[in-house]
DNA sequence: ACCGTCAATCGTCGATTAACGATTTAAGCA
DNA sequence: TGCTTAAATCGTTAATCGACGATTGACGGT
């Protein structure tokens, strides 16, 4: 029972929801990692993630599941790999975000 | 002292815990709220946040020490109010992983 | 000096998260 | 057919989070 009172923000087009769900998903150490291995390796990445993020091979890949949840990563299956990329699309309205905190009002969405 | 940037790894110039934080901290719907609040209204607000935010004196004032916590926010006090503004520089660092996600390689600088 | 206001803190409770080992699934290959 | 490999899922546990009411602290005004 909670509310939502739809705020229009000047060009923030998403829901305190959906932001919140893409920040939560980044707020981890380990998923940050993750995305920084796959900005360094623009190409995606199977099982070596396991290899760099000092963790389990089921704890990986429960970030990894978070991820791929929150549209941040896509998976593309490779048998018997996964091979992981970054969906750079997904994480703008969080950037429009912190372009308007940054920068004034306007946050220009462009690349 | 400033990065420099250079070759196609984007160097973004903090520890996954440092980000993670950052991002934690963004990661609920009160707290992007508040700082959407904080965007539109530049200047500084009391306790109109507990009225806009839909919740609990005491709920609003974790949110707001949360996010003072992480740097993203600061209070100042007007007994008996305290006035809150944005801290746009805490969230460069964020910013910059974004961009580096977005952009490919090389764009992290500026406010 | 007392009261009203706003914010912070405390204590509690239920829900969620993070981590792990063990198990399962689904190829590809000898 | 059976082994190997990589990933996902399951079940459990400990830790953290989110929310709330109640309380406390610190004014400013009357």
């Amino acid at each position: 029972m909670k509310r939502q009172l739809a705020r229009q923000a000047p060009n923030i087009g998403q829901t305190d929801d959906a932001l919140a769900a893409l920040a939560k998903a980044l707020g981890h150490p380990a998923r940050i990692g993750i995305v920084r291995l796959l900005i360094e390796k623009q190409s995606c990445i199977g099982c070596d993630i396991v290899q760099e993020i000092q963790l389990a091979q089921s704890t990986v890949s429960e970030h990894l599941r978070i991820l791929k949840a929150a549209g941040i990563i896509t998976g593309e299956i490779e048998r018997p790999r996964v091979c992981y990329s970054l969906n750079p699309a997904s994480l703008r309205p969080l950037r429009a975000l912190l372009n308007a905190v940054a920068g004034g009002a306007t946050a220009p969405d462009v690349v």
